[in-house]
DNA sequence: CGGCCACTTGATCCGACTCAACCTGCGTGG
DNA sequence: CCACGCAGGTTGAGTCGGATCAAGTGGCCG
């Protein structure tokens, strides 16, 4: 299941298994915790929905997208993971959503019961875990609004800060990911996506350099939108 | 805009407070744990978004609504609360949404602290805890599809299943809560959500007795629509 | 240099929102 | 016990934001 969507396009199992390690603070008292570092290929699957949870996941480098899909195709990614990120926590055993590489990315790759094992008899291997839990928790939150409430300028407003915030407030963005992605973080079509992102241009909030660089030149605009 | 709403036709704190535990299952290794039972009136909140987190709760009996609200009104509900259910566990010892009774309610309330020891102590209860937030995010990547990417009528097919599995997918429904709330909960208009139950009822998908006493007569379609 | 993929832009459409009128059931007081 | 008031709900007419359908454009890679 892990495997099954191997790409000639990419390097799943690399040659050199490398290892990694839950590093500073998460699961700091757990070092004997490591994991496989493997390599997918841009929009390749790491899990998908409704398998066997068998693996949890670190993301070393690139970007991964975790989504819903329905069966006439219309998707809800529920968020972007980066470099750092935890994700495939799912309760059950089952996953509750599909991963796949947004771009070409490493992944450190940790044995479910492993961490298992770990947080069973590690108090605070079982407060991160759930510290963690509840973040995506109050992300997820914070979504429900964005989706349930919020127009699409709002939206992308609020996407480009959220992207931002990832990256140090230095208020230079390189995006990852496609308009369709984006598109469907943000419960929008990727036509209007564009068309916002080219209103914020017009406007001087944003400037683009291609499709990817975006460069914030009016904050206090966006965040009077984003919220 | 939050608070306009408190209504004199309630107690917020009884007589005499009685006493529950977090019972069955649920922490049941911290049988020390203990709440005081309040009562809170139609509307009344219970804990507003920023506030300390100095409490957590459980639905003795009602329904507690929690959401966001944006400055100029917009709200999004992020879940109901039924018996049962615990809330108002935020991480970072500040509430992230706010707390409301839909109906005259009773609650039991823990002692923030209290809980943390246990928890900070207790690998069961760590766990137990864990998987409480991670049931509450499994919810909210459901419901970000729903905002996301449903239709006004399969988002009402999704809540009128949701409220059924809740009470033991009895096909009947007592609805505690008025239309805004459904509305404010799948980010539509209230109209649009009577329309829709108008709709349903035409074609025979459901059966209305007065606006909150609702009958599923073909749950098939229902969960057609739904997925 | 050619081709394609991603993106942008334009024109039209449509589902849900808005605004407004009208029901309906229930609690209350005369 | 009835009439009134009103909160909550339904229904209708018109509007609008974002979706859809359809060209075009741009940039990168081969």
């Amino acid at each position: 299941m892990l495997m099954q969507t191997i790409r000639t396009n990419s390097t799943p199992v690399p040659g050199r298994p490398q290892f990694g390690t839950f590093e500073t603070g998460l699961f700091a008292s757990a070092a004997e915790l490591s994991g496989m570092s493997l390599s997918y290929g841009r929009d390749e699957e790491i899990y998908g929905e409704g398998e066997d949870a068998e693996f949890v996941y670190k993301v070393a480098s690139g970007a991964v997208r975790t989504y819903k899909l329905m069966r006439d195709g219309r998707r809800q990614i529920g968020e972007f993971h980066l470099a750092g990120d935890f994700f495939g926590f799912d309760i059950g055993g089952r996953h509750h959503l599909t991963a796949e590489a947004v771009i070409d990315s490493k992944v450190l790759v940790f044995k479910r019961r492993q961490v298992e094992a770990v947080v069973a008899h590690n108090l605070d291997a079982a407060r991160e875990l759930w510290l963690m839990t509840a973040n995506h928790l109050q992300h997820a939150e914070d979504h429900m609004l964005l989706l349930g409430r919020k127009t699409a300028r709002e939206r992308l407003a609020a996407f480009l800060l959220e992207m931002d915030a990832r990256n140090g407030d230095t208020g230079l963005i390189e995006l990852p990911m496609l308009r369709r992605d984006i598109a469907d973080y943000l419960g929008l079509t990727l036509e209007t996506v564009s068309r916002s992102f080219s209103e914020l241009q017009c406007e001087g909030v944003v400037e683009l350099d291609g499709a990817r660089h975006v460069t914030l030149r009016k904050r206090a605009m966006l965040e009077a939108m984003g919220a």
